[in-house]
DNA sequence: GTGTTCTTTTAGACATAGCTAAATCCGATT
DNA sequence: AATCGGATTTAGCTATGTCTAAAAGAACAC
């Protein structure tokens, strides 16, 4: 058998957390990105990437970034496989509304026993998705995602059901709450405004124009 | 209104929580009875009741151990009541058993926010008891603790319902658990061996003999 | 009352993770 | 190719919480 992997600092598995997401978008993990998604100064977000590189978890080239190594992805998926089972939880056992559940499971998230995830995970029925959509790492890590459309990719009068929507931002999700733009509801897009304006979408809550760039945050089928 | 009372770390919030449980059994709160309690060094442990007196949570005398405040004592129980109270929940709603609530409920007491411990209070219907018996501090942090009386003060052939069994040491609650003795059942007491030998019980699981100290620590009404 | 033993505290160190100020590097502009 | 500005790293410090080794205090035995 392998050496046994040893625990990681709450620390290093929200820095994990936090590279695995920026990777996820595409973009290049730098200090600075780093040190500003984790709200932490430039030198601190330099010296943890340094800890991470000596636990083998990232890949460093000084003033280039990181990258995540194999074992690295699997820490932050097992982070991510805390985080979203337990919002999922949070959502359909304790009735946390969708913009609560997020700072909720980051609280909880490390606090997490792999007997109680277990337990947790079979009470839910081995749930796939988390309230805001995104897919829940199964227990190999592994993660289905497919090529997704958002409501930007909808021609104009089409149906769309919504599937996914930004994480994180209570106070943005209360707002698409109001517009009735939450994982599960129907929308039809009435219409793009020309010169790159709004997108006006009509859901059991009306009729309302978002910006573009809002639109292609929200992931639709 | 008063000072907006500052969060506590999580170590200061276990070194309460173990002096509260010490004052409880009566005994003088030493530096080396807390340091063995926390499994700490002697020196850790002198240390920290430092910063206890000066955090205004304990009153401290060199070499005499230290007593909880008034405000001390007030964040132990929110403390305690979390833990308890997600004891209740890990048994009733995971199902989990006896021997495993107390050290789940350890991990996530210090990352549950009083947003969540309110759910789940209502949840559960406001229990007043945890799975060992131990009473659940309210809301108002209030305790209801009303003289106990155990397994070794019910006279030979008096029957009793068992109320509480100590909590933290899974073996014995396995045992405890294995003997039909677990808050709730019903115990027969059927004789007390004579030169302070043990008790025999008879319970649904059949007729066995403890230690008087176990039986000493074991509640029934 | 004195001494020995046990407990407690002091002293000094380490690891983690954060900060500011200053130095240094990279890349874009000229 | 030199320079400038922004990004990154280094240097040095702080707080928390732990440790071991050594000193000091308390308490008990005689």
């Amino acid at each position: 058998m392998g050496t046994q992997a040893p625990d990681l600092t709450v620390a290093v598995q929200d820095y994990l957390k936090a590279i695995y997401t920026l990777e996820s978008s595409r973009e290049r993990v730098t200090t600075s990105a780093l040190a500003s998604r984790m709200g932490v100064s430039a030198p601190s977000a330099t010296a943890m990437t340094k800890r991470l590189a000596e636990l083998g978890l990232v890949e460093r080239a000084p003033y280039r970034g990181v990258a995540l190594t194999d074992e690295g992805r699997r820490r932050a998926l097992e982070v991510l496989r805390h985080h979203r089972l337990l919002e999922r939880y949070l959502a359909d056992r304790l009735g946390l509304a969708l913009d609560e559940v997020h700072a909720e499971a980051e609280l909880l998230e490390h606090a997490l026993s792999e007997e109680l995830e277990a337990k947790i995970d079979a009470e839910l029925g081995y749930p796939t998705h988390d309230p805001h959509g995104d897919p829940i790492p199964d227990r190999e890590l592994q993660l289905l995602h497919g090529s997704e459309q958002t409501l930007i990719d909808v021609e104009p009068g089409g149906r769309a059901t919504i599937t996914r929507v930004p994480d994180g931002d209570p106070e943005l999700l209360r707002y698409l709450d109001g517009l009735g733009l939450v994982p599960g509801s129907d929308a039809v897009l009435v219409s793009f405004a020309p010169f790159d304006g709004p997108v006006t979408v009509r859901t059991d809550a009306g009729e309302h124009a978002i910006s573009r760039e809002l639109a292609d945050r929200i992931a639709a089928t």
